[in-house]
RNA sequence: GGCGCUAUCGUCUAGCCUGAUCUAGGACGCUGCCCUCUCAAGGCAGAAACACGGGUUUAAAUCCCGUUAGCGCUACCA
């Protein structure tokens, strides 16, 4: 057990997204790794913005990523009157005075030293700054009071932050010395950009945890990635779970440079621990998932789908969509191939045969009989097998991609695969 | 504009500190091949990068300086 101490501070004026994600990961496993306290803060200081709902939403997507966090959750806006009382604090040693109802921080002159863990010491001359607002003429504290005050209070060792905070840190470290306070140790994580270098917004598609989570991704998937998002092991490993980031995590390994989010590895990822999952747990995932979303169809049928579908999808979300044949009749989108097939009429009688053939089955379970009669089939009538596989499968589905011809009829059934069969001859 | 941070394949990155082992390695994506009833999954192969210019040095992706570019901050937002 070390004293190390982090924290997650998200202010609750909107979701929780991929960047917010990614320094609540880097803090969380900074944390468990140290054996220290990876506490939660809501800066709910903006009275105007905050709300409820987007807190409730934010613990939730944080919960749902297992990024579990220690102790009560600290809420800046119960503690007015501490932030009121350091302002007061200072005002009274002169350090800070009142301005147009506002109390303003008094700048000190002089160079500021930043230590930052991952981009060494950077210099500020303070003479650049302006004096900062702490108090607002409605009495709450700006940002950089309530951060202070409260990282002090709860004391934290350790800030893991943005980039975007490095300038703030500065201003910082000058608030802590005028308190009389020891300022944690900094490092300053690089940002997170969209695909085309421009700040990660809905125009990049989702920026939203709960988003992810609604297109079925794991939050395995999403952490290891962003886990991979200005870190990385310096081993050629790419497929991480939790507990694995949290052994060789390192803010040494931490990358300097901002990075793109790239969706496309992010669902490879998510491929890779959909496959890597044991068959009970993507069993597990997968009807949860589906069971809120529309009825389920019977336990057996059900099993071969995800089971068929488990190395084709991506995502959770794809599986309805790409066996979309299963739960509406097949529609056949390319009517110059159905009209090639139905017009070779040697083809048509084989099809007929099969059909006849096959009706002899007591039902289509085992795919060894389908297998076997319909590969004599097409030979007998001097054909390779996928020229009678091929009509089949653009039959049943509809179209030319699809699991295994003979699973797939298995999961159709007897009943529905012989009656899309007479309806498409009709 | 000022201040700060950053700069290796399209993208994520290894290598940079401790210069020679780098004809620069891995991954995603892309292309081709294999497997194969199609599509996936899987396997194999390939194209693809040290921003630019000066130094230092026997030797620089690696050290130094400059340029350029990108990003951040410059709010009574956080």
């Amino acid at each position: 057990m070390s004293d190390i101490r982090v924290r997650f501070a998200p202010s609750p004026t909107g979701y929780l997204h991929i960047g917010g994600v990614r320094t609540a990961l880097f803090n969380y496993l900074y944390a468990r790794q140290q054996g220290g306290k990876f506490l939660l803060r809501i800066e709910d200081t903006d009275a105007k913005r905050s709300t409820p709902e987007f807190e409730r939403e934010i613990l939730e997507s944080l919960r749902w990523l297992g990024l579990d966090w220690d102790g009560e959750t600290v809420h800046q806006s119960r503690r007015l009157d501490r932030y009121r009382e350091a302002a007061r604090e200072l005002a009274a040693k002169g350090l800070a005075y009142e301005f147009e109802g506002a109390v303003k921080f008094k700048i000190p002159p002089g160079p500021v030293k930043v230590y930052d863990t991952v981009r060494g010491e950077v210099t500020y001359d303070s003479a650049e700054f302006e004096d900062l607002v702490i108090l607002k003429s409605d009495g709450y504290p700006t940002f950089h009071l309530a951060v202070v005050v409260d990282d002090h209070d709860m004391e934290i060792t350790h800030i893991i932050r943005g980039e975007d905070h490095l300038p703030n840190t500065p201003r910082h470290i000058l608030l802590y010395q005028a308190l009389g306070w020891k300022p944690p140790k900094y490092a300053h994580l690089p940002l997170i950009f969209g695909t085309d270098g421009t700040p990660l917004s809905k125009r990049h598609g989702a920026v939203a945890v709960s988003e992810y989570r609604a297109q079925g991704f794991l939050p395995q998937a999403l952490v290891n990635y962003l886990a991979l998002l200005g870190w990385n092991p310096g081993t050629p490993q790419e497929i991480f779970s939790l507990p694995e980031l949290v052994k060789q995590f390192s803010l040494k390994r931490v990358i300097k440079s901002n990075a793109q989010f790239n969706p496309e590895k992010l669902l490879w990822l998510n491929g890779q621990h959909l496959r890597a999952l044991p068959g009970e747990d993507y069993e597990a995932r997968v009807t949860e998932f589906w069971k809120e979303r529309m009825e389920l169809p019977p336990e057996n049928t059900w099993r071969k789908l995800i089971t068929l579908y488990r190395p084709r999808i991506q995502t959770l979300g794809e599986l309805k969509e790409q066996a979309s044949y299963y739960f509406s009749d097949a529609t056949y989108s390319d009517p110059e191939t159905v009209r090639a097939i139905r017009a070779q009429t040697s083809l048509v009688e084989l099809l007929k045969q099969w059909a006849e053939s096959v009706s002899e089955l007591p039902d289509f379970e085992d795919t060894t009989p389908l297998d076997q009669k319909t590969r004599q089939l097409a030979e007998g009538a001097g054909l390779k097998p996928k020229d009678l596989i091929h009509p089949l499968r653009l039959i049943m589905t509809g179209g030319t991609t699809s699991p295994g011809i003979f699973e797939l009829m298995s999961l159709l059934g007897k009943a529905v695969c012989l009656s899309r069969l007479e309806r498409f001859l009709a």
